[in-house]
DNA sequence: AGACGTCGTCGAAGCGCTTCACCAGCGGCG
DNA sequence: CGCCGCTGGTGAAGCGCTTCGACGACGTCT
């Protein structure tokens, strides 16, 4: 293993330089500089990590909690792990992974024993059980969803608010006068996940104020749940035109579903999603959809770290803007004479 | 922050010995244990990773790298992932996030840095850029995919060979006569990712001993790919009869297809999936299928890893059989009288 | 011309842990 | 009864790095 000590014994200069030389933390003339630097390149060093850390307090490290759920929709989950990882990179850092089976005490573990500087939370809860621990606990911190009391935490999201709306206005836009809102599975709803709750208020308070009559029922992933939820809905109000969608895994069958009982997307029905452009790309019909920033979100989080470092109050809420892209499931809404 | 000598003193013991009752690697009293676990607890104790990274010369870490691809299946890495992640903590490690967006140099940094231990890789194709890199840099290592030349080095995979082979028979058994494999993205073969290549092989193989005639095209993500392709097969051979389907994102679309072209399934022709069980059971019809035992594969190579670690030479290939499970989606052929 | 900053470099302390060498006490054995 | 070999404990060295204070060698200002 080469060391910093044998770089400096190289290039001639004491340890401590070639320390400076690395982290630029005091000016070097430029002659010495490039010695030492040809000598790192030469020997191939690379800090010891752990020596490091030791060193100087820091490890470099952003802890990523990720969630064991089966009821999420896993390639978002996934874009915003890699979002995050290429991100940190780019400062410098590397990404440890943490799943919830470990359980809150996760975050203690972390902060105590120095394994990473600040960590991201995914898949938060209104009541997360991992807020007190982090403000006990003083962690540098970004969550990725909003609990229910956000005060001094810092957290980036979708403002899913204003995408429930913008799904409703676009619907009443259309001419819709009865739309359904088909959510995440019950458990999602039934552990309080922010993002379903405030998908669902904003698009039920949009409704209410467009004059629309409105309906919500979560549905699980898998053929079988879909179609049930749906013909439930159509069954309750056959009259409804204007779906919302906000559960990946259950499209696909939806939309074959909807194929089967004779309703033609866009003429018959329309369809909003509430998913990554990829998946609505890959549908057929091509959906209209308010897309999620996995990767603007996983980037932010990152960021808003690197400003906490740097001394900067990050904390608050940053809600990324929504935007919904029409493409071919939605139309005008049938005539109804 | 609470360090290892203020348990010592807590305790009334001398740091080494509170450094051994942790480690475990010397007898220690009945009573003295209690007591320094005593004080651990009461105090909140954690072991400062970075300390013990450069004293003992050990990070207790995984690297984990996996891919950026968009080919790829997300879910099923996303399990492997967990399945490390929940394996490795039950060992006493963490696991670091590492992407291929760093390149193979990431290999290099993580082994030179001690930021990691071992390290596991996904993805491996054929002739890896990483391999050269692992065998010079000697670094503890165990592959989910196996690379052209495995020599020395711990690979665990599926036996995709045996699975392509399985789902061949299974076919022929039923009596099909024509039978296509659809396959996954074409750039997955371009990279020539040994999974698809071992299955395309092993079902071709053992298609021919069974007399079949066979077929085999990629076939990318999205409604369009998939319902291209499977036209194009049965514009070329109408009479097929028989298809697995190694592609879990164009299942659905090859599904609705398939119905919409008014080929029923099992009763006019016979759907075999490679893919999780769970994508199986959320299909209509539920597929007959092999499964991917994801979990078990990031679980195994977390086990070499640590007999690795041990001292035991884990170098060869640790291939789980594949298992196929008859469900709605395969049945008898068609008579062709 | 002398005092004073500034710049570039060095030496050494010390981060919190592991581990090696050593030692005290004690029971078993010849 | 004396010696040996355990067992359970201690002390100190040192892992590779960062960082603080010190210090020449300059240039600048009065």
């Amino acid at each position: 293993m080469v060391t910093l000590a044998q770089v400096a014994r190289h290039a001639g200069v004491s340890p401590s330089t070639v320390s400076y030389v690395i982290s630029g933390k005091r000016s070097i003339s430029q002659d010495t500089r490039l010695r030492v630097e040809r000598s790192i390149a030469e020997l191939g060093y690379h800090p010891h990590a752990g020596a490091r850390a030791l060193a100087s307090n820091r490890s470099n490290v952003i802890a990523l909690m990720i969630p064991l759920r089966t009821d999420m929709f896993v390639p978002v989950m996934m874009e915003i792990a890699i979002a995050i990882t290429t991100t940190a990179r780019r400062f410098g850092h590397d990404v440890l992974l943490l799943t919830s089976e470990e359980g809150p005490s996760a975050v203690k573990r972390v902060a105590a024993s120095g394994l990473a500087d600040a960590m991201i939370l995914m898949d938060v809860e209104l009541e997360d059980e991992r807020i007190p621990l982090l403000r006990q606990t003083g962690a540098a911190a970004a969550l990725i969803g909003l609990p229910a009391d956000p005060a001094g935490l810092t957290c980036v999201d979708l403002d899913f608010e204003a995408t429930g709306a913008l799904a409703a206005d676009h619907l009443a836009d259309l001419g819709h006068r009865e739309v359904a809102l088909i959510g995440a599975a019950e458990s999602v709803y039934r552990r309080h996940t922010g993002f379903a709750e405030r998908t669902l208020a904003g698009f039920r308070q949009q409704a209410a104020a467009r004059g629309l009559g409105f309906l919500h029922r979560p549905c699980g992933a898998g053929h079988e749940a879909a179609s049930g939820t749906l013909s439930r809905i159509l069954q309750e109000r056959p009259n409804t035109t204007g779906f919302v969608v906000q559960n990946e895994a259950a499209l696909p069958h939806l939309l074959s579903q909807l194929r089967q009982s004779g309703r033609a997307v866009p003429e018959d029905v329309s369809v909003v999603a509430v998913c990554p452009d990829e998946v609505a790309l890959h549908s057929a019909p091509q959906l209209t959809s308010v897309s999620i920033p996995a990767q603007e979100m996983g980037r932010r989080a990152v960021e808003l770290l690197m400003a906490q470092a740097g001394g900067e109050d990050t904390s608050g809420l940053t809600l990324l803007r929504p935007a919904l892209t029409v493409r071919e499931s939605s139309g005008p809404a049938p005539r109804t004479d």
